[in-house]
DNA sequence: TCGAACCCTCACATCAATGTGAAGGTCTAC
DNA sequence: GTAGACCTTCACATTGATGTGAGGGTTCGA
């Protein structure tokens, strides 16, 4: 498929493609005219390399483990240098404090939107609000 | 305490403790001389929001959800505008996504690296490398 | 054979999060 | 009272991920 079918299936703009390209995240044959060329693979793989980017990891980084997640199970140790390695276990402790802390968050918002919730069911429409509500008291 | 001070327990820079200030995520008071003037409570703040900031979220929504988050389950909900909870809701969503994906990449790494480790406890330093290893086959 | 809809490269623009440095005030300790 | 270590604001630089547009080729259908 050539670069705007991909970039309609995956949500992603031709500039991205280009720029993914350029990083060396995704690889594409070129036909006779010079016109890009992609398999179907390619569409899992941008949709990956967004998610990583999404999740906040640099291209930089991606570039490095994205080898490692090839989909078939593809088990290459040979050029798994022990530098990577050590990226990788680095990459892993990071993408997991990053889980937790967007997830501790999340459930803070979870929370908040819960009781929201139970408040305005208690007090349907027209109920007088208080002007300003309950400050906070302890610290921390 | 001073920004100095700030700065150092939080691992930030002054720069940036101005920044989020300029930004609207943190407050400080200011003393006689100008100079800025944060309570206890603001190092826990900056590290909430240096997480949020490394979570993916931009400025503008933290500032918009970090009076939801205040620790001492203050419940206010006066001032949470129809707009403010949609952008909650909208926000809790991408944060669910971008955890599963952080954790699912996360988890294939993990996995990766499990592999990698016991290919080399079997095979210990000096085992002849394949120049080459085994290619994937099934597509997606 | 012309126009629309693709594609290419190149290059400059933008935005958010940062760094860096200049020019200058304040506080403290010697 | 002066040096050094703070602080202030202002402003320009940079980096990574993007947008946008110019200038130009290709393909295809009317």
């Amino acid at each position: 498929m050539r670069i705007g079918e991909l970039a309609e299936r995956t949500a992603t703009s031709r500039r991205l493609l280009r720029y993914y390209e350029e990083q060396g995240l995704i690889i594409a044959s070129r036909g006779p005219n010079g016109y890009r060329d992609y398999d179907e693979a390619a569409v899992d793989r941008v949709i990956q390399v967004r998610g990583l980017l999404d999740a906040g990891l640099p291209t930089r980084i991606i570039k490095q483990i994205l080898p490692c997640l090839d989909k078939p199970r593809t088990i290459y140790f040979p050029d798994a240098t022990p530098e990577m390695i050590a990226t990788l276990e680095e990459e892993l402790d990071r993408m997991t404090r990053r889980a937790e802390c967007l997830l501790r968050n999340r459930d803070a918002i979870a929370e908040y939107l819960d009781a929201v919730r139970e408040y305005d069911a208690a007090r349907p429409a027209g109920t007088p609000q208080p002007s300003s509500a309950s400050r906070h008291a302890s610290s921390s």
